[in-house]
DNA sequence: CGGCTGATGACAGTAACTGTCATTAACATA
DNA sequence: TATGTTAATGACAGTTACTGTCATCAGCCG
């Protein structure tokens, strides 16, 4: 039994440690190497010695793993836009918000690259990620309820800052230039300013 | 057997002829009467008087009942968008298609609310909806590209106008006010310009 | 008349996910 | 020390979405 070989000695518990931590390294391993419908969850477990029951008793689904990590992102931006300045326009807030969450991204960006590629790779992936973003639209729209802001300007301001974010992350992931994320936030936020101007 | 019983004299071919459209209708009333989770594929087969098999050869998923008139919408717009006069801003050929294309949804709003309201209802047909959205978004950036408008504004212009036409759609569906789909896309997109305005 | 075709059925198989109960080291408490 | 409780996991059966493959057979065409 390979959960008895791995470090028996070591274990303090019952069982070998951060089962969660093991199952989503191994996914993410197996969705890199082989891709995300080449693996079942059955792999996963296997790698991480355990069972496919318990995976599913720490990830709602096989895609969940990729995106658990959605939550802390989100709890972030709602407090960044909730503690902006009285003086700041909603869409400032929200901005403002993406730029400072963005910088935290910087340091792991290969890791976003790969990330990006599994999802980019697989469209079950895709819906999920796009799903992540409209909850995270959602909440910084209540977020910016609680300054004050009304509908539809609150939704508008949030689906726009979330818009200027997917436009940059993906120019940031493409990016050869080394310009960081947050300035690309910037930057793109600048271009809808002008593609929404009238004239 | 129910095949034999549904009108066999006035058939023609081998077979009860739509199999495709009895198999949408008994999908959308099931959905309706139980919801899309309670309801599986074999009942949807069963009601239309076919197999579960039969059903997966017309339709790639149980969701794609759905969605799968998008493809009309989004050719629609497309060239709603290409076809757009010279002078028109990307943004304003986008608003304006959309505009056009919504007018085409005023007839049937009962049936779209209803069609929502299932949509609402659950999270993977909402995954559906996004990921149908997002290729609306990115055949229209291609329809701006086809008039020379280089990215970032293509894109831009193009995810700006399904925001803006998620809100507004949304917005028409819980409307008591009798407003049509196009006035709410127009209001919907004057807020957007007011949000993104500098001071 | 006979051969071909295309829509469907029959059937077996895979894999994601769920429900339920059993197991057992660790811990608490008497 | 004995004993009951708990929490994490395993075992196992079941459902259902979806796929692959081959059989069937009415209608059409030569």
């Amino acid at each position: 039994m390979s959960v008895a070989v791995i470090g028996y000695d070591r274990r303090v518990g019952r069982w070998e440690p951060d089962a969660r931590g093991r199952l989503e390294q191994a996914a993410l391993a197996l969705y890199g190497e082989r891709g995300f419908e080449q693996t079942t969850v059955a792999d996963i477990a296997e790698r991480a010695g355990l069972t496919e029951r318990t995976f599913f008793r720490y990830f709602a689904d096989k895609r969940e793993v990729l995106f658990w990590g959605a939550g802390r992102l989100q709890d972030s931006l709602v407090s960044a836009v909730v503690g902006a300045p009285d003086s700041a326009a909603p869409i400032d807030a929200v901005i403002a918000a993406l730029e400072a969450a963005g910088a935290s991204f910087q340091e792991g960006r290969e890791r976003s690259v790969q990330r990006q590629a599994v999802i980019t790779a697989n469209a079950e992936l895709q819906e999920r990620e796009l799903i992540k973003l409209a909850k995270l639209a959602s909440a910084l729209a209540g977020a910016l309820h609680r300054r004050g802001v009304r509908e539809p300007t609150a939704s508008l301001a949030a689906e726009a800052g979330i818009t200027v974010f997917r436009v940059a992350f993906e120019r940031w992931i493409n990016d050869t230039s080394g310009r960081d994320l947050p300035q690309h936030i910037r930057e793109s936020f600048d271009e809808l300013k002008t593609v929404t101007a009238g004239r």
